[in-house]
DNA sequence: GTGAAAGCGCTAACAC
DNA sequence: GTGTTAGCGCTTTCAC
């Protein structure tokens, strides 16, 4: 591994100079530039960006702590990030924190002790204190999908509650009277505001909210939506918090030897490519996730150049796609 | 943010007895010990991985290099991989090559620059020497998914022909008489391999094997087959090399008008949960992802405790998961 | 415009 | 067992 002596030693001239040149510094001759780039490229010097942080007391990394990479949501929200990085010549942490506020906080500390120039996380349902150490170590962080309460920072969410609003109010146009939802527990954040859409909605038109929150998983969805289906009165429409949910929902639907939408309708939330061509095609909300995630990090980058801009809040809306699982008319 | 130093003189002791304590070094008074562990714990201390980095010239990161975490198939492989990185007290860098040899490349030397402890990559289709940088530095490396022609390293891989050769035959079995198989070109390692062991069951019943190499995108898929089926004799089973090129090819049959399995069988590679909800269920063949990530990460520590331990190549085996694409015998 | 030198926080000889 | 000290490779005063 070639060093900055080295190449100091080779151009005939401090390592001062070098420094200035390959960090693009003012106050060297364009003459003694050339020459060190030069010998630098003929050397194949590498810098050592650890030698770099620990002088500088900063990186090029950042983090990224989602609850989960295989959720559809992260996986396409942590491409956005990645991308944005890649062109801004940073590097990613990946960070699962399965929803655990102690894996969570394990995380941060690793982040902290690596130096890293900022963090973008989706928190777990923990105390907004879980996060002092970042906000103590003034390390910038943008918060996405969940706002803590209590806890001013950059924040990039979606408009859940209108989101569920909007998706309720078109099940009801499709037909649907009796509608329950399923939403995911662990999320609460998303879940609650989700929720409240739905009940809204059902208020608004005069229906009976049957709403249970879960933990998102296909299994608890196709436990609960069998249990609803095999009532004297059964929905005939189901809301999903999201794809896992879905996906245990169609599960019960079929088990119980129904079609979707003739007997139950269903819709939820995330767009996933495949939902296109499950049953007759399934109604989805789908997040703008790969804006959400460069949205994020761009405003990590804008608060990692300027620490001291007012903390903002960007929320993105996202957009119905009606397919036919959710309408049972003609 | 308090430092060894500190620590040190809290305590009355050498930064040297605080750095033997806090990484468990021999050679210190059980008393000592103690006396030093309380008082870092009193004062908050973090050891700053950075500087410690620098020192010993390694770190608790490695690099993981995929073509798009996007596809499910690395997306579980990731999370494998970030599972153990964590059990082992390793970060983990997310790397998306998108099969650009120059991405690749770039990325690795990030990797170098940031004194990553190894790396595991699904290699780009590339000339070896795109990998000479980390055989030089003589960086723990574990490939997954494809093999390096002239390359010995340590590789995670997937039995493809063999696999192939199953799904091929388990489809003749089915009733299928005229099968084309589309697969990835750009994984050309892998694709190559699931096209021979398609190509050895179709000799062995004395079909005609109709296989083309396409860009694994659904539209590549959609329209190949489109024009498959547009012909005199079209096929009455469609063979897929992933996900994307499933999604595709029941886009086609079913704006050709036609039903899968009755007039169209169908089976290709990928499982991802929802196979089971497109159309009558898609017959797949299972990569144990999960299992290709653990192993290839603990392949990587068992590098990193032992750079001069024989070179190993682990092959795992898919399982075959029967649904109803796949036959039209009653 | 350039160089000498100090030091970021840690580890690892080497002394005692 | 414990302390002293010399760096790891870089950035950044401070001289000149």
């Amino acid at each position: 591994m070639t060093s900055m002596k080295d190449v100091a030693k080779a151009a005939n001239v401090s390592v001062a100079t070098v420094s200035r040149v390959l960090s693009n510094k003012p106050n060297v001759r364009q003459e003694v530039r050339d020459h060190v780039m030069r010998i630098a490229r003929e050397l194949g010097y590498r810098p050592n960006q650890i030698a770099s942080s620990l002088r500088t007391r900063t990186s090029h990394v950042i983090g990224l702590v989602v609850s989960d990479i295989r959720n559809p949501f992260f996986t396409d929200i942590a491409r956005a990030i990645e991308d944005v990085a890649h062109e801004s010549g940073l590097q990613v942490f990946l960070c699962n924190s399965d929803e655990d506020p102690d894996k969570e906080a394990h995380y941060i500390a690793t982040l902290l002790e690596q130096n890293a120039a900022g963090v973008i996380l989706s928190p777990s349902p923990a105390a907004a204190s879980n996060f002092d150490a970042i906000v103590n170590a003034k390390m910038p962080m943008v918060m996405i999908d969940r706002r803590i309460k209590g806890l001013t920072t950059d924040y990039v969410l979606s408009d859940n509650a209108a989101m569920a609003y909007e998706l309720t109010k078109h099940i009801i146009a499709g037909g649907a009277t009796r509608i329950a939802a399923v939403m995911g527990l662990a999320a609460s954040f998303t879940g609650q505001e989700r929720m409240a859409g739905y009940r809204r909605a059902m208020e608004e038109f005069d229906l009976e909210a049957i709403g249970v929150f879960v933990e998102p998983e296909e299994g608890e969805a196709e436990r609960t939506v069998a249990a609803w289906l095999a009532d004297d009165m059964p929905p005939n429409a189901i809301l999903t918090g999201n794809v896992r949910l879905t996906l245990g929902a169609i599960r019960a639907i079929q088990q119980a030897g129904l079609t979707i939408p003739a007997d139950v309708m269903i819709a939820g939330f995330d767009e996933v490519p495949w939902l296109a061509f499950v049953g007759p095609g399934i109604t989805t909300i789908s997040q703008p996730t790969y804006e959400i995630g460069r949205s994020a990090a761009e405003m990590l980058l804008a608060r990692i150049e300027n620490p001291d801009r007012p903390h903002r809040e960007l929320i993105l809306h996202g957009q119905l796609i009606v397919r036919e699982s959710s309408s049972q008319r003609p």
